[in-house]
DNA sequence: AACTCGGGGCA
DNA sequence: TGCCCAGAGTT
């Protein structure tokens, strides 16, 4: 596994290729961005804003999601992958969010991650992005860059690699890492194609002294 | 740990 | 038309 030191070095050169790095994800409050990122599960950010787009404009609260027929609700995201199950996790987490919290959306990990359609990808994203609580949410962008750079171990779970980048990761540059190993993993990094002639992380990445040995990337 | 759910985007 | 993208829930 990478030092601290190195792990530093990378998050550097991360944010000098997108320096821009942020979450695309619009939100005005905190239950707008739980219903986004519950949304946008097997789905690009992009497909999920146009969706949110009408959608914040026709429902505001959560009574107004439960008063809506299942099927008229279907529709209005219809674009997106999923949409029949989502649209019902949706209702049935708005119910959850009537009955138990006020109508208001926890803080709580644990109590995220028991409504349906939040796990703890999105339970740590709403939490971190919401409500400014430090967290790392792990998607396969953040897991496939941290085990190839080596921030943590090949045969991690999502579990451990969450756990590992905290410890190997400051605190306060959580949210800042988080976007820039999506960024990174997004646009340079790929699942298919890891780019590595052309990176700058070259000299401390795990995965790309192999390729430059001829060896094939994982 | 493996499988299932399902659209859009792109070649 | 077929491959790629990208989590939660269940068994």
């Amino acid at each position: 596994m990478l030092t601290k030191k190195e792990i530093r070095f990378c998050l550097d050169e991360m944010g000098k290729m997108f320096p821009n790095a942020h979450c695309e994800l619009v939100h005005q409050n905190p239950f707008e961005l739980l219903i986004a990122v519950v949304l946008s599960a097997q789905t690009t950010d992009a497909s999920v804003n146009k969706v949110t787009k009408t959608l914040f404009q026709k429902y505001k609260t959560p009574e107004d999601y439960i008063q809506a027929s299942l099927t008229d609700l279907e529709q209005d995201i219809r674009t997106i992958g999923l949409y029949r199950t989502k649209a019902k996790n949706i209702q049935k987490l708005c119910q959850k969010l009537l009955d138990e919290y006020d109508g208001q959306v926890p803080q709580d990990l644990k109590q995220l991650m028991e409504l349906p359609g939040v796990g703890r990808k999105t339970a740590n994203v709403v939490r971190s992005v919401a409500f400014g609580i430090p967290a790392l949410a792990v998607d396969t962008h953040v897991e496939r860059v941290s085990k190839r750079l080596g921030f943590c171990r090949w045969k991690d779970t999502v579990l451990e690699v969450e756990k590992t980048l905290m410890k190997k990761i400051p605190m306060e540059e959580w949210s800042i890492a988080h976007h820039r190993m999506i960024f990174f993993g997004r646009y340079h990094c790929k699942a298919q194609n890891p780019n590595c002639l052309n990176c700058p992380l070259q000299s401390v990445c795990r995965e790309g002294k192999k390729r430059m040995k001829g060896l094939k990337v994982k």
